[in-house]
RNA sequence: GGCCCCGUCGUCUAGCGGUCAGGACACCGGUCUUUCAAGCCGGCAGCACGGGUUCGACUCCCGUCGGGGCUACCA
């Protein structure tokens, strides 16, 4: 690989991490590690008045919660947002850690003096001109041009040839000009979409750019060419909305003398209604899924499948971040927008909790426990192995074995798992009052009870022998005892099988809640 | 409106001239079982439409329709 592959993402912290955003970024990061290249964080933070801390902070931590690490960008080194703070705090105390990479700074707003300088140069040359139309004048051009029925208004090329005398008019009355490219009106630009194959554009389409605005900070598209050109960037993969501003922006690299990179437009993410995604059709942060129990692996997973596909007949739908970075290629990346359909999440998740590694679920499960009471905020004793004491790991190991399988979200984890660790658990009025309620029931459950007192081992092959012995003795089918036993130890009439269940409750707890 | 992109089951998708159009989610049956869940088996369901090209089109071309994006001194 002669030329290492360097892709970035470029986020503007102008709100919340976006699943889009993080969509975009997963596919940047797969096809940087699949090649072995590079994959670099900027942050685009050069509309003031809309940067924020928190979204900042939420770039970070949500890349950072699915596992998309940066090679380059930004070292927050895990610096919190303080409440209240601004922007440009945060950002300088952000920047106190330095940044990874050499192709710094990260952040467009401590990049202003390259863009003046490559400004400059295209202004020295002739390739860009300083344009003194106000945004009222200019608005009022397109007006005019609408009225007369021009399908597409552009700038007027009014400042496109100012004398040096007009120029001196325009500074005198106080107006502060903005830098625009000189677009030839011939010819035809064009590119190779790495999806889409080739894409065309008529140069008459396309307007005379704004570069630097007249407040000196530099356009979108000004600054993705120049850092992107600066930053050595060798592919440039984004959403499909993009696709427009591409011809703009080659001119500028050409303008600029600069190697043009590749470009790969994916397909964007839509809500149900087939609308771009947006706030709404419902939860579009990263951080909500992660809120609602989902697993960043399980996410991982489920947006590398919208817009992306092994391809070949592969049938497989889980894969690991290793198998996914592996098979990577945007050749088998779709064109088509996909939507945002969490059912699949919803049962990528269970697949995910069902196949986990224990102990990291568990892991994943302590907090939901903690702060449902059923265990204590101090750390659970990782070193006792006791499996009956309810508040070592041990023990919540063999409760998550049984129960995750009906886990969908984390959170799920209280429901399905209260009756292990509190006898203050919730009960099912009405399991109760259909199986507990008549006498019969009752006098049988106080044989069961003496019987399973004598047991030996409290082994889930005695609790069945027991059980099932008094059911033949009685002529009764195991079911007319299993299900009351069920509602006395656990409180409901759905769970895990009653022996399992019963030899992790241990004999103590179930006597206990047989005798109540 | 103009320019650009896109169009296979409800959804995510495989397909890259000849396939009974495959898989997954969801849904519906059945099975297993002490319940639920999981699993297993089976079912429902799709090439937007119209012209071409071709011996043969989901695949190639054109048009129509539909959806989306861009059209800012936002990114």
């Amino acid at each position: 690989m002669a030329d290492t592959v360097r892709v970035r993402m470029a986020p503007s912290p102008t709100g919340r991490l976006h699943v889009g955003s993080a969509h975009t970024a997963l596919f940047n990061y797969l096809f940087a590690r699949h090649h072995g290249g590079t994959f670099i964080l900027r942050i685009e933070d050069t509309d003031m008045t809309r940067n924020t801390a928190e979204s900042l902070q939420s770039i970070f931590d949500g890349l950072r919660w699915l596992g998309l690490d940066w090679d380059e960008g930004p070292e927050d080194a895990g610096v919190r947002a303080r409440e209240g703070e601004t922007y440009q705090d945060y950002l300088q105390r952000v920047l106190a850690n330095g940044e990874r990479g050499e192709a710094g700074p990260y952040f467009q707003t401590q990049r202003l003096p390259l863009y003046e300088e490559h400004a400059r140069k295209l202004l020295e040359s002739g390739k860009a001109y300083r344009c003194y139309c106000t945004p009222e004048e200019l608005e009022q051009s397109r007006e005019e041009q609408k009225a007369r029925g021009v399908k597409a208004p552009k700038y007027s090329g009014r400042c496109r040839q100012l004398s040096a005398e007009q120029e001196a008019a325009f500074v005198a009355e106080g107006r502060k000009p903005c830098l625009r490219l000189r677009v030839s009106d011939e010819g035809v630009t064009a590119f190779d979409d790495l999806v889409r194959g080739r894409i065309e554009f008529e140069n008459k389409e396309i307007d005379d750019l704004i570069l630097l605005k007249s407040n000196g900070y530099p356009t979108y598209h000004f600054g993705v060419v120049v850092d992107d050109a600066l930053m050595r960037i060798t592919h440039v993969i984004r959403g499909e909305e993009h696709i427009s501003n591409t011809p703009p922006q080659i001119l500028m690299y050409e303008a600029l003398g600069f190697p043009v990179p590749q470009f790969a437009h994916l397909p964007l993410l839509l809500g149900r209604d087939r609308k771009k995604l947006s706030k709404r059709h419902g939860a579009t942060e990263i951080f909500a899924y992660r809120d609602k129990g989902v697993l960043p692996e399980a996410m991982f997973n489920f947006l590398a499948l919208i817009g992306w596909s092994p391809g070949e007949g592969e049938t497989q739908e889980i894969f690991t971040r290793e198998e996914l970075i592996q098979r990577f290629s945007l050749a088998h990346v779709s064109k088509a927008s996909g939507i945002f359909d969490l059912e699949k999440l919803e049962w990528m998740n269970a697949t995910y909790i069902r196949q986990m590694d224990l102990e990291q679920l568990l892991d994943a499960c302590l907090p939901y426990l903690q702060q449902a009471g059923l265990l204590p905020l101090s750390p659970v004793n990782s070193l006792s192995h006791e499996p009956m004491n309810p508040l070592t790991r041990a023990y919540a190991l063999r409760v998550l074995a049984l129960t995750r399988e009906r886990m969908r979200y984390l959170p799920d984890v209280v429901e399905q798992t209260n009756y292990f660790f509190t006898d203050d658990f919730p009960r099912d009025a009405k399991a109760v009052a259909k199986w507990l309620s008549d006498a019969e029931t009752q006098e049988r459950l106080k044989v069961l009870r003496d019987r399973l007192s004598q047991v030996g081992a409290w082994t889930i092959t005695t609790l069945e022998n027991v059980v099932r012995q008094y059911a033949d003795e009685i002529g009764q089918p195991a079911a007319r005892l299993i299900h009351p036993l069920r509602v006395a130890c656990t409180g409901r009439t759905v769970g895990p099988g009653l022996f399992e269940t019963m030899a992790v409750l241990g004999r103590e707890r179930c006597l206990k809640r047989l005798s109540a």
